[in-house]
DNA sequence: CTTGACTCTCCCCTAAGGGCATCCTTTATA
DNA sequence: TATAAAGGATGCCCTTAGGGGAGAGTCAAG
């Protein structure tokens, strides 16, 4: 029997922690004096203390690691691990790449002495897009799901012999911004105009390209936006995205190539 | 002049979150107006939100960000963004880390089907430590400044003339446990009595080594204070560990060794 | 004029404990 | 044996970066 003082320092954890432990039911002292409140510990605990702390390393949150405690089957513990591993790897991939877009900033800043600097890289124009016929797929979805939303697109070209024109693009039909689910419509461009789902139309529109990793699209889209807005021109419909250069052609996120659309009207002058 | 709304579609973030922007006084409206309250930003926020932004991929706090912001040096804003880069690898260093000591555990759960057999792994005997003399320095410190503190003695050892016998070690007085400030004695092993500021004295201590980083070390303290307590000891003073392997010779952390001592007494039967 | 979209403030919630105050027990020393 | 110092208990508020929702006010279009 061991004092939470003794488990504490045996575990290497604070007292503060292991009550806590308690509260919540993670890992409740064998035997609590009734009497006065204090916690005992059994020795064979101290293991799973230390399992606890492990898993906890790894990443898992306390409520993960409840119902991990509770499972029986090694395989689905393993099988949890595994999963566990692939999230660490991800976010190592993930970690690399803002390093190295916290390089291109740097080196950007330095040149020019203007921390925001790497805001005006963008060439932005007017254009009149073409006409486009698409397959569409619209649906409230996070960025995450594109993959399989895309995979679908594409078994229905393949299923009613349908001729891709290689081009994907996204169009965002949300006002407010939600990062976990908002209303979007994927496209897969087709050359046959019947058999579309819909055809976008040509119409006069602000474009830029952005260059780099998903997460510097903001960028992107406040450079064009203040550009619509100092040029005298309005926003005028949804906004889409072109995906030219991607994942898809093997490329690492640096090269990937993204144009943006932003359908406008003259402004209408106050 | 842009609607919350609208700001919040331009930069890609919540109106929640400008909300709490303005709130904490990190990007405030610039003009709101006094009837409703309803908050209007100038086109040139957009440019100071999308940087926000930037910098919390980088892992800025939102209260470094605000400190930045009114930074006008940009010699300190490049010092303090190379800062942070190194932060970022160190951090990339460490999950690696991590996926290897997980890669270790899954293997050893797969072989035995026990997920806690990784802590079998440690053999302990008792042994009597031998004398050593030591220059010792102690303190309430944290594991992350050993490195300094080390420094001062081995300057120590110079200047007054002594042979270092390669042991360093460091002895944990702490009662109760806490990461951030202990009282931790540094001990740096000599050849000479006279002159040394202690001599560790011969004494029977169970003992074991561990291998690996030392975010493993409560699984070897754990294994040992249940061989002392099974056995038939007790704890009778204050652990020790002494760095027989480590980063000072080259080695990755999988190669790192330490040997830990606990002094023990006979537990005397109840 | 009404409806629906947009915005406001206010309050509670998150994960994993840390810090502090206050009070009660146990243990060690004089 | 008396007292002081540890060690233990509970309870409350605090942290990050906002999210969810209630209830109410405001704006623009049909």
């Amino acid at each position: 029997m061991l004092s939470i003082g003794q488990m504490s320092k045996i575990c290497a954890v604070s007292v503060k922690t292991l009550r806590h432990y308690d509260k919540i039911g993670l890992l409740k002292p064998r035997y609590t004096d009734a009497a006065n409140g204090y916690r005992y510990y059994e020795e064979d605990q101290i293991g799973t203390m230390l399992l606890i702390g492990r898993l906890k390393r790894y990443g898992f949150s306390l409520t993960s690691i409840q119902r991990m405690l509770e499972t029986q089957e090694s395989g689905s513990l393993l099988k949890e691990l595994s999963r566990q591993r692939l999230r660490l790897e991800r976010q190592t991939a993930h970690l690399a790449l803002t390093i190295r877009e916290m390089d291109q900033h740097i080196k950007e800043f330095e040149r020019t002495g203007n921390i925001m600097s790497y805001q005006n890289n963008y060439e932005i124009s007017l254009c009149e897009s073409s006409e486009q016929p698409i397959l569409t797929l619209r649906q409230n979805m996070s960025v995450e799901e594109f993959g399989a939303y895309y995979g679908k697109l594409f078994e229905r070209i393949t299923a009613e012999g349908l001729t891709p024109d290689g081009v994907t693009l996204a169009v965002y039909h949300d006002q407010e911004f939600d990062p976990a689910c908002s209303d979007i419509e994927l496209g897969v461009g087709i050359r046959e105009r019947e058999g579309a789902d819909a055809v976008l139309p040509a119409r006069a529109c602000a474009v830029t390209v952005h260059r780099g990793p998903y997460a510097g699209l903001p960028d992107a889209y406040g450079a064009i936006v203040s550009w619509i807005h100092t040029n005298g021109w309005a926003m005028d419909g949804a906004p889409y995205e072109i995906y030219r250069k991607t994942f898809r052609e093997g490329l690492p996120p640096e090269q990937w190539e993204t144009e943006i659309y932003f359908p406008v009207r003259k402004s209408s002058p106050l």
